[in-house]
DNA sequence: GTCTATAATAGGATAGAC
DNA sequence: GTCTATCCTATTATAGAC
């Protein structure tokens, strides 16, 4: 029996980095396999239900990626607006700047994105929760908080989008400062 | 010689649904073929170079719909306000009220974005200098309604992704909504 | 301008050896 | 756990008739 080549966490993260690139339909599996090193038949053993569930353990493998990147900012010490300005350092590193796609986004974006809906959903909850719990936390009235958190996804996700499209990476840099001075604002 | 089936008006329209449906990698020439109603060589007829010339001409036939969603309203008589409310109108059909996708970001979601990458930068430029251009009639300074424009195009790509992703079309409605306000709001 | 038929290839998936 | 070899289908694309 030889050794496994590589740590699910490596292989989860090299495909996750290749739906990103490549986009769910776009990634074939001889591109998988490539970025993998592993044989298709290997692939099979991990994912025996093949692409799709490639796809659905790389998406729980981000909802951990998140909890870095989210979660565990907001639960550092520190002010809200502190710990906003970490979890958007974070972002920016995860998004390299805006040069990198959105894994959540390519997922939508992908022909069976209905198989992908509850996993997708919980995702976006995830994430819009935790910012509108920091909304809450700076003294925002909830609901505010809540359509904040909500725009602020919106706008990272509307912002890695055009920066794609436009070829313009300043595109997200803008939205990033613009966020870190706008979801906690006050209400007037 | 038989007669055409269809203007290529009508045949690029039902290519554009279905790019924006399925996604470029998505959408096979079957699907194509089943769409149009035309079989496989009439379609290469049409588009000699397959399915990236129909992507390239669909993508020009968008930028008259743009025309028309943009900026027809924008030179209708009126108010920048009453403009920008008739554009967003006009968006929001387009898009069905947040439940169909947009052509842009599919096309950037593509393996061969690189390709489109021109057309794509123009489109998204053209769309942005208009509505900065809607700002600077309604009195802001151009940079500032440089940045509202961008931030609106930001927030409507963002906000079609977030609402199909969490499959809660309201978030697209939300955003609107938001934008009808903001985005000639005078600098304070 | 459209069709049927066909080619050539790439895609996803499996069997069985090691 | 990985490999080589293979299978079948879908996919893109072309040839040639009408």
């Amino acid at each position: 029996m030889p050794a496994a080549l590589m740590s699910k966490d490596d292989m989860l993260g090299r495909l996750m980095a290749l739906f990103r690139e490549k986009g769910f339909d776009g990634a074939s599996l001889a591109d998988i396999s490539a970025a993998t090193g592993l044989g298709k038949s290997s692939l099979y053993h991990h994912f025996p239900d093949g692409k799709e569930e490639m796809a659905q353990q790389v998406l729980a493998y981000l909802e951990t990626q998140l909890e870095q990147a989210v979660f565990e900012p907001l639960r550092a010490s520190g002010s809200p607006r502190r710990k906003l300005d970490r979890m958007l350092d974070a972002l920016d590193r995860f998004y390299d700047g805006g040069k990198r796609a959105c894994l959540l986004e390519r997922l939508c974006a992908s022909v069976d994105a209905k198989r992908f809906r509850r996993p997708l959903g919980r995702a976006f909850a995830t994430w819009i929760d935790a910012v509108e719990a920091l909304g809450v936390e700076a003294g925002l009235p909830p609901a505010l908080a809540r359509r904040r958190a909500e725009d602020m996804v919106v706008r990272i996700e509307g912002a890695l989008i055009v920066a794609a499209g436009s070829g313009d990476p300043e595109v997200f840099a803008r939205a990033l400062r613009d966020l870190r001075d706008s979801v906690l604002t006050p209400a007037r």
